[in-house]
DNA sequence: AATTGCTTCGAAAACGTTTGCGTGTTGAAA
DNA sequence: TTTCAACACGCAAACGTTTTCGAAGCAATT
């Protein structure tokens, strides 16, 4: 149960002073080079580490970035957490992980706890209902404190800082056409209410596909799905009272539960039946049959989350007038699987 | 742009000594109350807030905890991740999250950087690479410092540390026993090779519920996967070769995929075949038929974890002579849902 | 008037680093 | 013998806290 050998103690160990011993440990050549060896040698038997948090105090930065997310369960958040960690170790930073569970309260607390000194900067997506509060007060406070934020996916533009999004709008846009010169006509939208910003424009770029096509709107075919835990009957209630052609479901969860309940009400999938969904993750993957989806490519979105941020902090030491902020769009990509024909 | 405030600002601009400052926002009774009054309604109006990493320094103690898991992708790592931050959170600790992505190198890594005083302690899940090996010396190291570490799931009898695990033989059993009481004798076995642990033991508690039955251990119902990339072919001429009247699979990937090809060979799930799988994940909840699993409870996993090793943590303070280890089993659970008859 | 005790505050050390600068020692050049 | 680099090393400040201890000021007691 040795604890940490410390500089302090070398220095006592071997009679000479602190400064010698962490110059030697540089490999200044202020030290002569007996010393120097005789140092090193004896930091390497004991294991020398500098202690990083002595560091940080010193450089006033931890090499930690935060990520905060909503749910850490959803496999987007986690494959953009994946990302970020890749591209943050490569830069020789950590990764803390934080976990908003879409409260606003515990964004708050999150923030306020690590704004203070323990992080170098921060990239979140908004949880739901910061999204629906509209109040964003502690994230404008810490920009103001210096400290960049990065925002992914759920942004808003009430803030000025730097972002990674897709484009919601044309990646629904561009499903829902796929869907159309498929030659369906009756394409009914599963999504979310609109104050999640991600629903809200996918079902504008749905909306925008069918106004292209000269395909009427009807409202009936829109469902807004405001409880995440029981909307089965909701969508029961769309696929029994309408003969579809195809669904566009905005997330995973709403495409693989039409899907279940089409089987349910013996309607096939994809032969009367097209599905599309949204997020590629491991249940349309793994789906029966498996779900053509909207790619979003969480890895690419967290790793160049992850290096905007790491960007900024290291300009930062230079000039740090350079107060022009970017909003990165990743592209996404349409797979096709097996729920269209 | 402004700074965040410090005690020594502070003292400077009310014309006070430093400690006067901090005994004052400690409410010490060591200064007046006019002072105290005055020096608090500074401090709120310029939302000073201490500097963790001064106060790490010098308490010798970050509040923070790291957990390495070997992939995030994974349902069941994200779940614990999640246990582990709600209860590290309710007690003041920040999570520090790492991905040895299965290679020992990552792992090595991962616990160098981290301890040299950037965390108080370990929650960790070996990778496979690590298993394969058999090297834990990097892990030995960090505890002869000093720091604990909580080991779960992937665990290993060579090391002496605390540990939550799950009963793995005892679950497997359960599980295969459960198959035989509904009359099946043909039982494949979809497993991983034996040095990942928790393969291994799934693997023992199979033969022993078979044995156990007198139903004869047939080697070519039992099938090791060694590349979890590409291993359809080996399921599907599994379910070819044999007339099968159940499968219990270790992971939900692989009683997915047995179901997939199931479907593919027009073998009817569950009337012509039972499927029992491992670990209660977003696949076995949203695949059709939904699959009947061992549920592991990865949030009470993390939970226990986190709590065994805030215990230590904070223990440590003031006995530290013991030296007991312990090892928690969670219970596990067997959901049947609609891929058991 | 001297002692005591209380209140209120400040100096300084400590946590473990890094680094600019000062200083002592050596050897050689003048 | 004096002077002056060059070399090798140590001092001390700094990062931002907390906390122990000592001290100054003042009132009350003897």
């Amino acid at each position: 149960m040795k604890r940490k050998v410390t500089l302090k103690q070398i220095a006592k160990e071997l009679d000479v002073s602190i400064s010698t011993v962490s110059k030697s440990l540089k490999n200044s050549i202020e030290i002569s080079e007996d010393t120097r060896q005789k140092i090193q040698a004896f930091a390497k038997l004991y294991n020398y580490k500098p202690n990083n948090i002595a560091l940080s105090l010193k450089n006033r930065k931890t090499k930690t970035i935060c990520i905060i997310i909503p749910e850490i369960i959803h496999h987007f958040f986690a494959t953009v957490i994946s990302g970020v960690e890749n591209v943050a170790n490569e830069n020789g930073y950590n990764v803390l992980v934080c976990l908003s569970d879409e409260s606003f309260d515990k964004e708050v607390i999150n923030m306020e706890m690590l704004a203070n000194g323990s992080i170098d900067g921060f990239i979140m997506s908004l949880s739901k209902e910061t999204q629906q509060k509209k109040d964003f007060h502690h994230i404008v406070e810490v920009i103001n404190q210096g400290m960049p934020v990065v925002m992914f996916d759920r942004v808003t533009n009430d803030i000025l800082c730097d972002k990674v999004i897709i484009d919601d709008n044309l990646a629904a846009f561009n499903a829902t056409q796929f869907l159309i010169d498929k030659g369906f006509r009756k394409i009914a939208l599963i999504t979310t209410v609109d104050y999640v910003s991600v629903g809200k424009l996918r079902t504008q770029g749905y909306i925008k596909a069918l106004k292209n096509n000269d395909i009427n709107v009807d409202e009936n075919l829109i469902l807004k799905i405001e409880d995440t835990e029981n909307f089965e009957a909701l969508i029961e209630d769309l696929l029994a009272n309408n003969d579809l052609d195809a669904i566009f479901a905005v997330n995973e969860i709403f495409a693989v539960t039409a899907i279940k309940l089409a089987r349910k009400l013996n309607i096939k999938v994809p032969e009367e039946l097209s599905i599309v969904g949204f997020t590629d993750g491991i249940i349309s993957k793994y789906s029966t049959p498996s779900i053509s989806t909207v790619s979003q490519n969480g890895i690419k979105m967290g790793g160049k989350a992850a290096k905007m941020l790491i960007d900024r902090l290291e300009s930062e030491e230079e000039e740090q007038l350079d107060e022009q902020y970017s909003t990165e769009v990743i592209e996404t990509e349409l797979i096709e699987r097996e729920s269209t024909i």
